[in-house]
DNA sequence: GCACAGCCAAAGAGGGTTTC
DNA sequence: GAAACCCTCTTTGGCTGTGC
């Protein structure tokens, strides 16, 4: 975590412990003082003592709530989500969702044994900005997918990676060494370097994703003249989201339908009898990778930006075929 | 000596905030 | 609402180190 995090883990236990009159505190022996994102809190009062897994979140918004919650629901141990304001509107979204929050200004949400407790509508209290580390700004994102999607690209040299990303070398090695500073690359000298510690990469770059770089992507939404998406996808354009997971799963019928684009928006507008419509259902996005993804599904984006989108949406029946997607497309690869 | 890989400093771009 | 300012992020280009 970075020193800002920590800050805001010291002012979310503060805020509890006032708001709660529970003894609440960060277990030392947990990680909170080294480099590890996690940290352990403990919550005591009269009834006992519960051990909650802290996950702390810079920017919570209802565009990220979703692979947040399911970051969250994925821990082995029970989470608890930190953020530095909860709203209401968002409150009862994770209360319905069954995840444990604290914020900095005393909001919370705990339905652990043996305590139920539920704060809402405390006001936002002045918060310190939580630094990102330089990996998980937009262009180190980039470099992030194209080692999740290709391990073996984390050795190869510099110029590749920065080619395959579409990022300069210079974003490149700023990248890894924050990656290597947080020990999610591992340099083994002559035997090049190695991705540590996958699924939790994957996790938060699909959190960060949804809140830093989708955003960035977007050309436009539109209405279809035509309601074709089923055939589509070909080297300019490659379905994502809710139309790739409907092939892929059979599980969905897409309300949205998301194309990832090489080529221009314009062209694929005209060809596809689009019509510009900012609350229409088809969203074109731009295609960032430059590397062919190896897999027979070549009209699609890759699996991870397909689970990443469908997070993206909160919708709780996307969430569950993104744990599809991440069963069949991605963890097979990643254990 | 040459080619390649990695690192670093400086400059530019872009976005956010403040002021009028 | 527009302009000015500031800060952060990203790129560029050159330097250094290493291997052949």
């Amino acid at each position: 975590m970075t020193e800002k995090e920590k800050n805001l883990v010291s002012q979310a236990i503060a805020a509890a412990s006032q708001s709660t009159g529970l003894d609440v505190a960060v277990d030392q022996s947990s990680g909170l003082a080294t480099e590890r994102m996690d940290c352990i809190i403990t919550m005591r009062g009269q009834s006992g003592e519960v051990r909650l897994t802290a996950e702390v979140v810079r920017n919570l918004t209802t565009s990220n709530l979703g692979p947040v919650a399911a970051k969250v629901k994925n821990l082995r141990t029970t989470g608890l989500l930190i953020a530095p304001y909860v709203n209401r509107n968002l409150a009862e979204n994770l209360k319905g969702m069954g995840i444990p929050f604290m914020d900095s200004s005393g909001n919370l949400f705990i339905n652990v044994q043996p305590y139920f407790i539920y704060v809402v509508g405390q006001k936002r209290v002045e918060e310190a900005s939580i630094a990102q580390g330089s990996a998980f700004n937009p262009m180190g994102l980039k470099v992030i997918f194209t080692l999740l999607c290709m391990p073996v690209r984390v050795s190869s040299v510099y110029r590749d990676i920065a080619e395959d990303s579409g990022v300069s070398l210079g974003t490149v090695a700023n990248t890894l060494a924050a990656l290597e500073r947080s020990g999610f690359v591992v340099d083994k000298g002559d035997r090049g370097r190695i991705l540590e510690r996958v699924e939790e990469l994957l996790r938060r770059w699909v959190v960060e994703y949804a809140e830093r770089l989708r955003p960035k992507l977007l050309l436009g939404r539109f209405s279809p003249v035509e309601h074709s998406w089923r055939g589509m996808g070909g080297p300019t354009h490659f379905l994502g989201g809710e139309t790739a997971a409907a092939l892929l799963t059979d599980h969905l019928k897409p309300a949205v339908q998301t194309f990832y684009l090489k080529g221009e928006l314009k062209d694929f507008a005209i060809a596809n009898r689009l019509k510009k419509d900012p609350q229409g259902p088809v969203e074109c996005l731009k295609a960032f990778w430059r590397f062919k993804y190896p897999w027979e599904h070549g009209h699609m984006a890759p699996p991870l930006i397909i689970y990443a989108d469908l997070l993206a949406s909160g919708d709780p029946r996307n969430i569950e075929t993104a744990e599809t997607i991440h069963e069949r497309f991605l963890a097979p690869y990643y254990t």
